[in-house]
DNA sequence: TAATTCCTCTATATTTACAGGGATATTTTT
DNA sequence: AAAAATATCCCTGTAAATATAGAGGAATTA
């Protein structure tokens, strides 16, 4: 631990969250605030001036995501340490942003005093941090990305899914994409096998569930 | 204005939420916070013995939501000023809490001081207060409300979509319900009418969004 | 009672989806 | 270089869905 005060920089878009964490750190020897934003934008700008030894960062926000803003201030500012913050703690967003971004550390926002100060300290000695349920997240969607990858969905299957989700035939498909009516059939066929569905109905169940179309569940 | 202090309870399932609220109004002259929780259920029993001016609950929390704390809250102490904190606000809920619960106000958690105060103040001389962005919401939840009680799905016509939903065939539908594949077709065909869809997908996704079948969306 | 809605049923014709089989060229991986 | 994966195409069927154009009885409501 340094004698000098770790420096933190806090994005999120709900300014009370802000106000949150500020109030949780009030007082504290080891730690200060020295940015904030409500505008990933906007710190992204903050941070060529000045950078602090962490930044915590929402996850979830209007615009740009936590993710982008992770990804880009590691690549400008690999110094700089990132602990993300969510209500949720989605596991699969979770390890695509601890190999995109190299963060170190992901919180949920229901977490205590004692908490934060405890993964702060542990990610300025330049260890990691993750919450108990961000954890086992992570390993259910492991475990989902594993049967997942034992399905081997292709790029052109994804793609004719995702038609099939916007209420496109199988002629209409077929047209877009420029291939033979057959084709987009038997491209259908093996969809159905590889995923062990039958109906259009059990297949946008499964493309929601396992997110191969943006938007839902 | 009284010249006492307007005693405030907080809930929410996120602490940092509740730092971020008394955060704001630390030093405030005319509010002050006298109850806090991060369970709405433990909040009830605090009331019992201390009823603040005014509750702010958020509306988003687990086991019990925001709503049906509200509802209670105000059954049992129904002077207790009621002002909703979400981050999303949708217009539906909104309208559905101000019937069952006589809310004073919605508010989302991207406010800052001066509309937290201001809402306070207002709701604390016997007015209401409802954010901008709630009341947008609030007039196209009715706007939506309207054109989905013109649609007038009957009964059997949504018994037939849950069906159609679990992937059941119109033989195994008219099979279920004792009655002819032509009926069954019939409905079909009263159903994609009156809710302007065609094909399977458009017709679930119908569903979905209308909250017409338990889960998703 | 009259009007309306709801549920029921009929019939025909056309289109689309689904299942099974097989085949070829290209790229990627091993 | 051989093996595997990918994308493309075709054929033959059956099953199912969709469009079209009705009609009658029961229950509810005005």
């Amino acid at each position: 631990m340094k004698k000098e005060k770790i420096s933190l920089a806090i994005v999120d878009d709900h300014q009370i969250v802000i106000d949150g964490l500020k109030s949780l750190l009030r007082g504290h020897p080891h730690f200060t605030v020295t940015l904030e934003s409500n505008h990933p934008e906007q710190m992204e700008e903050l941070l060529a001036h000045d950078q602090p030894d962490i930044l915590l960062t929402d996850i979830m926000m209007p615009l740009m995501n936590g993710a982008e803003l992770a990804k880009t201030v590691k690549q400008r500012f690999p110094h700089i340490k990132i602990l993300a913050l969510s209500m949720s703690g989605q596991g699969d967003l979770v390890n695509q942003m601890i190999d995109d971004s190299d963060i170190s550390g992901y919180v949920l926002k229901n977490l205590g005093k004692e908490e934060l100060i405890n993964a702060l300290e542990k990610i300025a000695d330049g260890g990691v941090y993750f919450s108990r349920e961000v954890l086992d997240e992570m390993t259910k969607a492991s475990d989902r990305k594993k049967t997942a990858d034992e399905i081997h969905l292709t790029l052109r299957e994804i793609e004719i899914i995702r038609l099939i989700e916007k209420e496109q035939s199988n002629k209409q498909i077929a047209d877009t994409l420029f291939i033979s009516e057959r084709t987009v059939e038997t491209h259908r066929k093996n969809i159905f096998r590889k995923t062990k569905t039958s109906g259009l109905i059990g297949l946008i169940k499964y493309a929601y569930e396992n997110r191969l179309i943006e938007g839902r569940a």
